[in-house]
DNA sequence: TTTGTGTTACGAAAGAATTCGTAAGATAAA
DNA sequence: TTTATCTTACGAATTCTTTCGTAACACAAA
């Protein structure tokens, strides 16, 4: 298990990360642009700032200060972070029923047809485990 | 669409609507004691008390004062709260993209033979449905 | 060098969420 | 009635998050 105890990113840090899981490695300027790009209101650039920089404390982010423009990098994988958060929202809102919560967003968004094929298969791989084990 | 404008639950709030859900109509005292009972620290009466008085202004819950004590019952259903939870969950943290939250949801929990056929009945009339609209 | 621009650092203000102390009122017990 | 207990109401303290003003520093241009 190589999971340090990383606090969970509030709602603003997961903003960030999301940049940076998309963009890579960003400097504080890119990151701060990003984010004004898709959003209404605007964020000021020191704002951003702070908050990577709280990030960093955190664990959340690394930075490389080398140079003078440091370069931050996500410390967590999308894929990590979104399993930490996924797994205390299904204790919050769904006490803890998974398949409830998997219902719900099953039916309450559209999918296309490669979308529910990827999902069948899914379960038929779920299916031949539970097989497996009598 | 009857849908006020009810803010959304915080965690704390939420936790109250869970034993409200569960248990139906309650008095201040109950809900605390329930809250206590599944918890590694104690939270104190009046602050459960402060909780639910907010929760009553912003409409969360509905309270009946005419006794003494007051008896508090939630105002929005079990389903409804989770559906606008899980809807805003997905945006911040799965970017919009419900079928890879479901995807992970999946993978991540082990589910029954019974969980897997309602799942694939699900997907079943969702790819009816897509078929219908050639 | 001097000036201007862009960057990080620091700290504090503003907001939101949580917690509880204390007071005041109602009810029950003595 | 007097006392003790339970309840609600109110307000304030605390903590967490978000925001930004200001200072200090580096670098490049003039």
């Amino acid at each position: 298990m190589s999971h340090r105890k990383r606090p969970k990113p509030t709602e603003s840090e997961l903003e960030i990360l999301q940049v940076l899981w998309e963009h890579g490695p960003c400097s504080v300027r890119l990151v701060n642009e990003q984010l004004n790009a898709a959003r209404d209101g605007e964020v000021g650039y020191t704002t951003t700032l702070k908050l990577m920089q709280i990030m960093a404390e955190k664990g959340l982010v690394q930075r490389d200060t080398r140079q003078r423009i440091h370069i931050y990098e996500a410390a967590v994988s999308e894929a990590d972070a979104q399993q930490q958060l996924l797994k205390k929202f299904v204790d919050t809102a769904f006490k803890g029923s998974a398949m409830k919560l998997v219902m719900q967003a099953l039916g309450n968004h559209s999918a296309s047809t490669e979308e529910l094929d990827s999902i069948k298969a899914l379960i038929a791989r779920m299916e031949a485990k539970n097989d497996d084990q009598t």
